[in-house]
DNA sequence: TGCCAGGCTTCAC
DNA sequence: GTGAAGCATGGC
């Protein structure tokens, strides 16, 4: 099928640091597995994209995977006029949207992304996928040993897998973090070792939708250090800091070409 | 070769 | 509560 939408870029949602394996297909095409489904697409002229689902998949799971029911373009109204650096972020970064992936797979891909680059980070949950065939579901991580994971260059954070994976499913699979707010969220996913502040907002942002999240890593700091010596003006954009944040993290690499 | 990466845990103080 | 050290590993 084909569909025409607006403000979606897949080149530079890919490119965004918020999801990792996506198989690129060639120009402007990819392969991305969400949960159990498996979608190819490809951005052509004008905001037309062709899909290879049905009509049903797409609006049942493709649309709300790619946040399609929430204008971006008045997110990006929103931004301050005399915000000189936040306009051109939001405009270099126009097309991004935040996904909202899996939670158990977005609590791997950040619990991975640690002291990490991107590059890397690819490198290790593709062989992570590898391994077991397709994304690790918490059964398998949650029986792996250090033996098994060896290989995968996980580096320290080997340790940190079955660890997460035997607490989700203790806790039905992170119930407490599907019912809550987004600071009860973060509280609760910040319980697991090896989640932190920056990887629970991370978790929150991308894997529960709450868009408040704001997650500061070293480039962010970068950024708020240069533009934002009083602090991000988070209270002028309630509910969206967090797109904000990704369309700076995106802005800001994109000035150093850091994309792989 | 050394620095750095979508940081966290541990341990002094 | 704050700050520094240590952590695995590979891209650049």
């Amino acid at each position: 099928m084909r569909k025409r939408i607006a403000f979606l870029n897949l080149q530079k949602t890919a490119d965004s640091g918020q999801c990792f394996l996506w198989e690129r297909m060639g120009e402007q095409a990819y392969r991305i597995r969400h949960a159990a489904h498996t979608l190819t697409i490809r951005q052509l002229p004008r905001g037309l994209f062709e899909m290879d689902c049905t009509p049903e998949e797409w609006e049942s799971i493709w649309s709300p995977y790619f946040d399609l029911g929430v204008d971006y373009g008045a997110y990006c109204a929103g931004i301050d006029p005399a915000d000189a650096y936040l306009r051109a972020a939001a405009r270099s970064a126009r097309g991004i949207r935040i996904l909202r992936q899996e939670l158990w797979e977005t609590m791997v891909c950040f619990l991975v992304s640690q002291n990490n680059n991107i590059p890397r980070i690819k490198g290790t949950l593709n062989r992570l996928c590898a391994l077991y065939g397709g994304f690790p579901s918490p059964q398998q991580l949650a029986r792996a040993g250090r033996a098994e994971l060896e290989g995968c260059g996980l580096g320290y954070r080997a340790a940190y897998l079955p660890a997460a994976a035997a607490q989700y499913l203790r806790d039905c699979e992170a119930a407490p973090a599907r019912a809550a707010c987004w600071e009860d969220a973060r509280a609760y996913l910040q319980t697991y070792a090896g989640i932190g502040p920056k990887v629970a907002e991370c978790i929150c942002l991308f894997g529960l939708g709450h868009k408040a999240a704001f997650p500061v890593d070293t480039w962010v700091k970068r950024i708020l250090a240069a533009h934002y010596a009083e602090g991000f003006p988070a209270e002028r954009y309630p509910g969206f800091q967090g797109v904000l944040q990704q369309f700076m993290f995106y802005y800001e690499r994109s000035l150093l070409s850091k994309f792989s």
